[in-house]
RNA sequence: GGCGCAUUAGUCUAGCGGUUAAGGACGCCGCCCUCUCAAGGCGGAGGCCACGGGUUCGAAUCCCGUAUGCGCUACCA
């Protein structure tokens, strides 16, 4: 037996994968995932005009960088393919001759610019746009001839008009939801360049595609009734919904383009670690139930629960964001740290060769709170410290050529240097000096000058391992002079 | 204009009629740690639970109204 859970994520491919779409798809996920169900990706790309191949691979890419997969889709095929709506044009056509037939929809001529005079007419005497259904009732000769004359008609769908009837739905998230069929027009479902629309296409994929669970956006709360009609005309059990609250800017107007980054690929070049992505969009309407607020993407599948996601809005919040993404950066394994901040390095002109990255990266990786910032903390390990002439004339006085030569001295001696053992030796150094009364800031602020030209920076002891023996006394030696 | 959805501190949220004189997190402030900057630890300020009515012995929690915000009202999805 098939599994009950079928869920599917439905980008169109007219931009990179944006925040809300990828939250989204990553809610998706994790109920198909919490509850062994399968996951679809759909490529809705109706829009000719805006669709394009690269934004689909874009989004793909975002979505496999999220750590998000899927058991059917467009690159890897499955049996409810194609998964492309433009390849689907006749699976749409059967439906459609279907609805047809049952008096279920209709040829509509009217032109744009009657359309827009109906709606500006509407609105200027404030009643509510909608289409009057001067087609519906052309019969069906007037129909033919006009198809036959070359002009090209859209199919709407026809509302029941005279018995109106109130679609009642239960919500997965917002509980329970009325519409009242008054308020819906008669909606195009196939366009003059004989393309379904979002609304037909949507339904007639979710019923092909045996999709059990619809869960997106509450900006589709209304599409919801009309493909609802759809179900009911085409007599088809109808799934179960849910509608996410949105995400909204700091203004609380609908996240976009004028609020910064938008798209997850913007985020990654930022610097944000998937986990980070994933963590911080889990939190947007949803939480946990207890206190804790960072997991991974494989903890969220344990503990994501539909009944816990919030019914309002939430606001995108930056300062918490990078917050998270501190955190993320502290907790990964270095190895993982030193693979991802290598590129950003190299961006930045910086030649790795010859040098201990990965201890670079346990230097700065309390310092940063995305990956773009380390270029900017880790150049103290490259190239020459920069050291000021007032700054070097005062290491080669007292006390500091003191504490500089006998810590050279120890450096130098060393066999072998890791953390722990350039604590001892730092702390040793301290001990000799302290006789002297040469002690705290004394002695590490001149080794810390003499090794970065800078009066602060990383735990000295991981600067030193980061730079290495070689450079450290190298370092020590030009500025002892 | 109509319809829909929402409303707990600046922000994300916990709270599902009594155990809550509302708990956690970000941010902010202070202290500790400390060579510095961070990180980390500890503490603090900040909410009349949008407003007004009900229901109830008792409401942030249930109901109604108002306000505000957002969404939809496309041959976009």
């Amino acid at each position: 037996m098939e599994s009950p859970i079928r869920v599917r994520f439905a980008p169109s491919p007219t931009g990179d994968l944006h925040i809300g779409t990828s939250r989204t798809a990553l809610f998706n996920w994790l109920f198909a995932r919490r509850y062994h169900g399968q996951v679809v990706l759909r490529v809705e790309d109706t829009d000719k005009t805006r669709s394009t191949k690269e934004y689909e691979q874009s989004i793909i890419e975002s979505l496999k960088w999220l750590g998000i997969d899927w058991d059917e889709g467009p690159d890897i095929g499955g049996e409810h393919g194609p998964y492309r709506q433009s390849e689907r044009l006749n699976t749409y056509k059967y439906y459609w001759k279907r609805l047809l037939k049952s008096n279920h929809a209709y040829y509509c001529f009217c032109t744009p610019e009657e359309l827009e005079e109906e709606r500006r007419s509407a609105l200027e005497s404030s009643r509510m746009p909608m289409y009057g259904g001067k087609c519906r009732e052309l019969s069906d000769t007037e129909r033919e001839k006009r198809r036959l004359s070359g002009q090209k008609g859209v199919i709407r769908f026809k509302v029941e008009r005279d018995d109106p009837y109130e679609i009642k739905f239960k919500d997965l998230i917002k509980e329970n939801i009325n519409i009242s069929s008054e308020v819906i027009g008669d909606f195009i479902i196939v366009k003059a360049d004989n393309m379904p629309t979002y609304n037909f296409a949507a339904a007639v994929d979710d019923i092909t595609m045996g999709i059990s669970h619809v869960l997106r956006g509450e900006d589709h709360i209304t599409n919801t009734a009309r493909q609802t009609m759809i179900y009911d005309a085409l007599e088809t059990p109808i799934p179960m919904f849910g509608h996410f609250s949105m995400i909204l800017g700091t203004d609380k107007a609908k996240l976009s383009k004028r609020h910064g980054a938008t798209s997850i690929e913007e985020y990654k070049r930022k610097g944000y670690l998937s986990e980070t992505i994933i963590n911080y969009l889990s939190l947007l309407s949803w939480s946990p139930g207890d206190e804790s607020e960072i997991f991974d993407i494989e903890e969220l599948v344990k503990k994501f629960s539909i009944e816990r996601v919030s019914k309002s809005p939430a606001i995108f919040d930056l300062p918490k964001l990078d917050w998270l993404n501190g955190q993320w950066i502290r907790r990964i394994p270095v190895e993982r740290l030193t693979l991802l901040i290598e590129p950003y390095l190299t961006a930045a002109g910086i030649d790795t060769e010859d040098h201990n990255v990965q201890k670079i990266s346990e230097a700065i990786r309390t310092s940063i709170t995305t990956l773009a910032e380390a270029p900017g903390y880790a150049k103290i390990f490259f190239g020459d410290p920069e050291i000021s002439d007032d700054t070097l004339k005062e290491l080669r006085e007292e006390p500091s050529i003191k504490v500089l030569s006998l810590f050279r001295d120890r450096i130098n001696e060393a066999d072998k240097l890791d953390c722990d053992s350039i604590k001892e030796l730092i702390k040793g150094v301290a001990g000799d000096l302290k006789e002297d009364g040469i002690k705290g800031k004394a002695v590490y602020h001149p080794i810390r000058l003499a090794l970065t030209g800078l009066d602060s920076g990383p735990e000295l002891f991981s600067v030193i391992d980061g730079l290495g023996q070689k450079r450290t006394l190298s370092r020590l030696d030009k500025a002892i002079g």
